[in-house]
DNA sequence: CCTTGACTTGGAGCGCGCTCGAAGGAGTTC
DNA sequence: GAACTCCTTCGAGCGCGCTCCAAGTCAAGG
C-alpha cells in the first residue's frame, strides 16, 4: 500500500511543498514513482518522515539531516557512524533543555514579581 | 556605573550588533548616550538584556519580545498585560519541552535498536 | 594639526527553511 | 475531445534574525 504525495502530507503533517523540497534536497532515502511519474510514498517513507521530523523538531539543522540520510542511503557497514551522529544530537537535546529549563526557572520567577505585585 | 556597548557586549554574551539591533527594533527600553553620542548601558539595561535573552533564547518572537517592551516602556498600570505575556510564553516553553521530551524519547529509542545491534 | 580608535547611522546582504507560482503533463469524466 | 484534477519541475520569493559594510563623528595622544 503506497501513498500519493498529498496523502503522504496529511498523514505527516508536512505540506507537498515541504516533501518535495525534502527530496530536492537530499533528505529522503528514495521514493518510488508511478508510471505517470507521480511519487508513491511507502510504510518505510513514512516511518523515515517520522524519524526526519522528530531530528527537525528537536533543532537537527536541514544539512545534519542530510548527511545522515546520507550514511542511511550508503547501505549497511556504517551504523557505528549513524549512531555517532544520533548521540551527538541527544547529547545537544540535552544540552538544551537543560537550558531551557534555567531560562524558564528565570522566567517563572519574574511572572511571581508580578503576581506578588498583583495579589 | 555604566559600560559602552563593546563592555555590555562582553557582559551578556551579545554583539555589539546585535545590540544596536535590538534597539532599532524596538526591544530595548530606553539606552542612555554619552556627550558623543556613544551608547551608555546600565545595570538595568544589562537586567533587561538578560530578560530578553532568556525570552529569545525560549523560542519567543522579536516581534513579541518587541510587544512585551512596549508595555513596560508604557509604564506602570499594565501589569496584568505583562503578566499575561509571560503566562503565555510560560505555557508555550513548558508544551515545547514535553514535544522535546517525547522526541527525544522516541530518538533515544532508535539509538538502542543500533546499539543492541552493535553490541 | 594629524592620526588613531571607538563609536555613530543607514542600509545592504545572508543563511536557513520553507513557500509559492508558472507552465506543463498524464489520466479520468462528461 | 474538452474540461478537470492531480500531479510534475524549476526557480523565484519570503520571513526571521541577525551580520556586516561604508561613511562619518568625536575625543585623546603624539
Amino acid at each position: 500500500m503506497t501513498l500519493t504525495i498529498t496523502e503522504a502530507a496529511e498523514r505527516t503533517g508536512l505540506t507537498t511543498h515541504t516533501l518535495r523540497y525534502y527530496e530536492r534536497d537530499g533528505l529522503m532515502l528514495h521514493v518510488d514513482r508511478d508510471t505517470s511519474g507521480h511519487r508513491r510514498y511507502s510504510e518505510r517513507d513514512l516511518e523515515w518522515i517520522t524519524l526526519l521530523t522528530r531530528l527537525r523538531a528537536t533543532g537537527m539543522p536541514i544539512r545534519d539531516v542530510r548527511a545522515y540520510a546520507d550514511l542511511v542511503r550508503a547501505g549497511a557497514g556504517n551504523e557505528a557512524a549513524r549512531l555517532e551522529v544520533l548521540l551527538a544530537h541527544r547529547a545537544h537535546v540535552l544540552a538544551q533543555l537543560t537550558e531551557t529549563q534555567r531560562h524558564l526557572a528565570a522566567i517563572d520567577h519574574k511572572i511571581g514579581m508580578y503576581q506578588q505585585k498583583a495579589g
